[in-house]
DNA sequence: AAAAAAC
């Protein structure tokens, strides 16, 4: 086990790292703190919750001089959650140097940031659109950046970010080292990213040596018709204790989140067209405990810290592989185990290929749960509820009642009748849910000869195309 | 074609 005193890191750091209570590093770190802390640019390839931000985090504040009033480490993350949670990681471990670290976002008063950057943190995290603004601005210094980190890099990479990435590396110094993360490397990004670095090393974490544990993947074919009882079925059969659902457009998060708290499921959605205050009060309640399920656009797949998550389900199946292996990434977190259940419609299983082929694994089908199951699946809940109240609670002032009871009734029936009380029977309100197309059919390598003699045929109509949708 | 990201 390589530890942080192994490597030569100040006093300071060792002291934060302590306090924080990292003592052993995580492959990640172990393997790339010897290219990092000695300047070089890094390639880095590892799943969130594997330590990847203390990974850029020692060398950036090892880095920074407390005698220069400048900022000098920045770092660009793709959605607002994640550059707050960024930067309050850097905090931590800078904390005993005092290193300033400010998040910079958007949807948040801005005045009151140019206020915060005219003290000159010496680390600065933000997401590019307002970066640039401040750049435009010239409220914000970036002469003195040693060392820039782009992290969930992917997303940053893609088509209509690239140019926002381009635009803020370019007003860094070209005197600058450069570390990049992401969780997937497709070869397009790779390519990209490539521009901006000089002779970066590779580190790759290899799935078995992630700490991100076994997460059991699943799919489900569902026509879109019946995906919300399937859904609910699910639910109440799982049990679980935090959940995440995914879908498709930010209209069906809001549609889904109403009907799952009509059927009695403390629900809440979370999308980019929330304020900010509202997309973090609902980050926070699920943190607490406070929401059973949250339901999220691909705002939540990204990066996101969030413990005790066992369940994602994707209601909707996400149209990129790589988007899969963000969203599933939320569960099976910090030793924990974890499950993630696919809802695919009949002619969407070219896509459930295509994932399959991305992560390498497969996903093994089950059905939707029966009836009887979602009871069972209640009624265990209900029971554990009793066994932790015997174990947890003085139960004195509750004795006379029970005896009471028992003296009257079977203790069989008593029993019966606080295990129904206590369980949340399936709903079957009606709700009321918009019509979402399911993907266009992919075409997979089994049927394309016949689809495209088929197009051919067809002169490219649409309707045709569906039959040529893989079976399975 | 959707989502994220600035006002």
């Amino acid at each position: 086990m390589v530890k942080f005193q192994d490597f030569q890191l100040s006093p300071s750091i060792l002291k934060s790292l302590k306090r924080i209570g990292f003592e052993e590093t995580t492959p990640i770190q172990e393997q790339s703190l010897p290219f990092s802390l000695a300047g070089r640019d890094i390639i880095g390839q590892a799943q969130t919750g594997t330590g990847k931000t203390a990974a850029f985090g020692i060398p950036m504040v090892e880095r920074t001089d407390a005698r220069v009033k400048a900022p000098q480490g920045l770092v660009i993350a793709p959605t607002r959650e994640l550059a707050i949670q960024v930067s309050e990681e850097l905090h931590k471990i800078g904390y005993d140097k005092k290193v300033q670290v400010l998040a910079v976002y958007g949807g948040q008063d801005i005045q009151r940031q140019i206020r915060a950057l005219k003290k000159q943190p010496a680390i600065i995290v933000g997401t590019p659109g307002r970066l640039l603004d401040h750049m435009n601005r010239k409220t914000v210094d970036l002469s003195r950046i040693r060392i820039v980190v782009l992290d969930e890099a992917d997303e940053m990479l893609n088509m209509g970010f690239i140019e926002d990435i381009e635009a803020i590396l370019e007003k860094l110094p070209a005197e600058r080292q450069t570390l990049l993360f992401s969780a997937t490397m497709p070869e397009r990004i790779r390519q990209t990213a490539l521009r901006f670095m000089k002779n970066p090393e590779f580190i790759k974490i290899r799935s078995k040596e992630m700490t991100v544990p076994q997460i059991d993947q699943y799919f489900v074919k569902v026509e879109e018709k019946d995906k919300f009882d399937a859904l609910t079925r699910f639910l109440d059969y799982h049990s679980p204790d935090l959940a995440i659902v995914f879908g498709r457009t930010k209209r069906r998060v809001d549609e889904l989140s109403e009907a799952l708290s009509i059927r009695g499921y403390t629900a809440e959605g979370i999308h980019g067209d929330l304020s900010q205050a509202k997309r973090l009060s609902v980050l926070r309640k699920f943190k607490e405990g406070n929401i059973d399920v949250l339901v999220a656009t691909d705002v939540a797949a990204r990066g996101l810290d969030i413990s005790g998550v066992t369940h994602v389900y994707n209601f909707d199946i996400p149209q990129d592989p790589e988007s899969y292996v963000h969203r599933i990434g939320r569960t099976g977190r910090a030793g924990n185990s974890g499950m993630a259940v696919t809802f695919v419609a009949p002619r969407e299983m070219g896509y459930l290929r295509e994932v399959e082929k991305t992560t390498g694994r497969r996903m093994r089908r089950i059905d939707v749960p029966s009836l009887k199951e979602a009871i069972e699946g209640q009624q265990r809940l209900a029971m554990e509820k009793i066994h932790a109240a015997i174990s947890e609670n003085d139960l004195s002032l509750y004795r006379e009642a029970a005896e009471e009871l028992l003296s009257e009734s079977d203790p069989v029936a008593v029993v019966s009748a606080a295990l129904k009380l206590l369980t949340k029977e399936p709903d079957r309100t009606p709700v009321k849910l918009s019509f979402e197309r399911p993907l266009p059919a992919k075409r997979t390598a089994k049927n394309r000869k016949t689809s495209v003699k088929q197009k051919e045929a067809v002169n490219g109509q649409k309707y045709f195309r569906r039959k040529t949708a893989g079976k399975r």
